[in-house]
DNA sequence: ATCAAGTCTGAAACTTGTTCTAGATTAGCG
DNA sequence: CGCTAATCTAGAACAAGTTTCAGACTTGAT
């Protein structure tokens, strides 16, 4: 990974949370970056991002791109930033139905992972993105897995969640990226991924304060 | 990830564990390859094993180094292989000392993980390869998951598992895989590692089948 | 020992991520 | 409007993974 991308360098970057209001034209740049990120990736997966193309594609020069995405893995941990926001929009409107927190979570998440069958190289871009990042990219896959912590709690519906049934949420993250990428990688099937989530849902219902039983 | 590997052309590589038998010499190189790879990685991870450096390291030519890896993740995932078979060799050795199976699996995993604590780089680039493998790696990545299902297994000390426990072995190592990603990116620490390994270790009791028994 | 086939070597070439530079453009401000 | 700082552009340059190739070396069979 052609990365002599360690130096201590003045930040001039785009991006931050913080300062930096963004025009609109900057915006617009922006999006078309994302857009074009996201074109490139469903087309041919992690390899067919490739940094001039998106830049040529999205109208920027290629130092441009770099200002707003520090590099390939930033671009793709935003791209995949990006569809979350969609995609939790998408299941917000309709609400899973099982009756248990751990079915409404499975069946969101078979929901998701449906939505990314749909567009399979943009998912393996997305996902070889982020589990691949490193230190340099914390705060953005961070952002990503509070996102998708979120989707979960949605599903389950309850208002406030245990200790324990927070851990689960956690592991069940950890399960839904994991079955992904060896879905993505064509090691499991997609019946697998699905008995997989299911398996981990479960945990759920078990760390559910059931006041009574014997655990 | 520069890579206009893809090409079909006649495979004239090693390794395939079919034919080619592997005469003393080419036996010998193959283990310095791994050495220096071993090396090179725990000094700067993924990034610091260049295959330059690794062939001149090994005192092998670069395009030796391709014909016996063909690629850098290939390299990396063979590296794991090979630490995994030692770290197996390891652990059987003392077995875990917990009552349950889930606790005995816990404990394993956990002293898997000081292990790679160790040697925190190494781990980092075993860890990133193995995730960021295409479809090209499968095999290889697969016989690490196999290895990986086989120490859990021993950990289990169970005859034959059941179905269930099986799926809950295969979450385990999912959670493994990703909770070693988020430590080694440091988004996660080593006690919330701790937390969601006991976490979903519970799934094991959970899914024994103890007929009229609550443990 | 000899020959053919298969391997290994060294070096150059190619690809793609990343950085750098010099000169246009733009934005905000007085 | 007229500045100044920040931003953008085009394009060259650099780093590291990967491929290629010609020639030297090994191996195995005869």
């Amino acid at each position: 990974m052609p990365a002599h991308a360690k130096g201590d360098k003045v930040d001039t970057s785009i991006q931050r949370p913080s300062a930096a209001p963004l025009t609109e034209r900057q915006e617009a740049r922006r999006r078309r970056i994302l857009h074009a990120s996201a074109r490139l990736a469903s087309r041919g997966g992690f390899d067919a991002v490739q940094m001039r193309e998106v830049a040529e594609s999205s109208q920027v020069a290629l130092g441009t791109l770099y200002r707003y995405f520090p590099s390939k893995v930033h671009l793709l941990v935003a791209t995949m930033q990006d569809q979350l926001e969609r995609m939790h929009g998408t299941l917000r409107k309709k609400p899973p139905a099982g009756d248990t927190p751990a079915e409404r979570v499975a069946e969101t998440l078979m929901r998701a992972f449906r939505a990314l069958q749909r567009e399979p190289h943009l998912a393996d871009a997305m996902v070889r993105a982020l589990t691949f990042a490193d230190r340099s990219v914390s705060p953005e896959v961070d952002q990503v897995s509070r996102q998708t912590t979120a989707i979960i709690l949605d599903a389950m519906g309850l208002a406030d969640p245990t200790p324990q049934q927070l851990s689960a949420v956690r592991v069940i993250e950890h399960t839904w990226h994991s079955a992904l990428i060896t879905w993505l990688s064509g090691r499991a099937s997609i019946a697998q991924v699905r008995i997989d989530i299911e398996t981990v849902c479960r945990l759920i219902d078990v760390t559910e304060p059931e006041p009574g039983a014997r655990e």
